[in-house]
DNA sequence: GAGCCGTGGAC
DNA sequence: TGTCCAAGGCT
């Protein structure tokens, strides 16, 4: 691992500030200003989350619940609605109880420390450094995956990013670097250089702002940075999606568990089987439909099931007409069956 | 510490 | 089509 010392280090800082100042990503709704609600929600929306995708939802978001006294009160079915599509729901619930905490048990005076920041909910050591920099100042590396692909190359930092303990080895080789009159530029400006000319695929470090800094680069080896290893590959998953209607046109729905994935949300009951020869019910289509999340994929058949006038509803289970499951915050996955369901109705007419 | 937790884009 | 992601946190 390279060790600079402090000439090198200010002039470091100088550089990438003077890059970021000219050629930062200045535009981003969330830079407008360093309130911490608007950082907060900006970082839990980024959270493994890219930034093309987070800049509609964080402005529709903002426009909803422009305070964090808004957020603690409103609904969590409008803050689910609001973030339908993102993922991670979690994220969603976390950020409420985090609005929560701030206003009912803190009497709206925000923590504003690296540790402090930690207590709110869904906020760990990256976005509470994130908080801390850039709304309140203080000089803290905001150590996420740009931290981890620019200075593993800058520095030649050899630990396996993929493993949570090589998050200190960054920290603490990071922290006398950061600048401590601009912390939250300086956080900001190498997450930007992380996404342009140090981007994960075809870098473009012969142009970057921070050439003269990338001992990777100057050795001729910037493309064994950062050391990862490999992710396993997703599980494959068979289920059936129950497609049953009331007499007045209503489709069966059934909601899921409140921890696990898609926690909480309404779908069309579903069940894992063993193989197709195992589905119960007319198999309605010709190929599944998949969907594939961080570790799972589901190939999911659409079944038809008559409704058995007879039976009782479950616990978890409720007719839903077209307006219900418009007003719901539905998973994506939800929202490909729907659409299999319409191609099919459109076929047949 | 390893697995869980969504989605859409790039190649 | 498969693979690897993208501003991580929680258990």
């Amino acid at each position: 691992m390279e060790n600079w010392n402090s000439k090198t280090i200010a002039a470091f800082r100088r550089d990438l500030l003077a890059w970021y100042d000219q050629e930062g990503r200045s535009t981003l709704p969330w830079r407008q200003d360093t309130d911490p609600y608007r950082v907060l929600v900006s970082e839990l929306m980024l959270q493994q989350t890219r930034v093309d995708t987070v800049i509609t939802y964080f402005n529709r978001f903002m426009a909803a619940l422009p305070t964090v006294d808004d957020l603690a009160a409103a609904p969590e079915d409008q803050v689910l609605k609001l973030w339908e599509g993102l993922g991670y729901y979690s994220r969603a619930k976390n950020l409420q109880r985090a609005a929560k905490y701030v206003v009912n048990d803190l009497d709206g005076v925000w923590p504003q420390t690296y540790e402090g920041l930690q207590d709110l909910p869904g906020v760990g050591p990256y976005t509470a450094a994130a908080i801390a920099s850039i709304a309140f100042n203080q000089v803290v590396p905001a150590v996420d995956g740009n931290f981890f692909r620019v200075f593993s190359r800058l520095l030649k930092i050899n630990d396996d990013i993929a493993q949570p303990k090589t998050r200190k080895v960054f920290y603490e080789a990071i922290a006398p670097i950061v600048d401590p009159d601009r912390p939250g530029d300086f956080n900001q400006a190498i997450m930007d250089l992380g996404t342009t000319y140090m981007k994960a695929k075809n870098p473009d470090t012969l142009n970057s702002p921070v050439k003269a800094y990338n001992a990777a680069f100057r050795d001729g080896v910037e493309d064994q940075y950062p050391v990862k290893t490999k992710k396993k590959k997703p599980v494959r998953q068979v289920y059936q999606a129950q497609v049953t209607y009331d007499d007045q046109g209503r489709l069966l729905y059934e909601q899921r568990p409140e921890t696990g994935l898609l926690a909480g949300f309404w779908t069309l009951p579903l069940k894992q089987v063993d193989s197709i020869e195992n589905l119960e019910g007319q198999q309605l289509t010709i190929k599944p439909v998949v969907h594939i999340f961080s570790h799972r994929r589901w190939e999911i058949w659409l079944v038809a099931l008559d409704n058995d006038k007879t039976a009782d509803l479950a616990a978890n289970q409720a007719w839903l007409s077209v307006a219900d499951q418009e007003a719901l915050a539905l998973p994506k996955v939800q929202h490909k069956l729907l659409a299999r369901l319409k191609e099919m109705d459109d076929v047949s007419q």
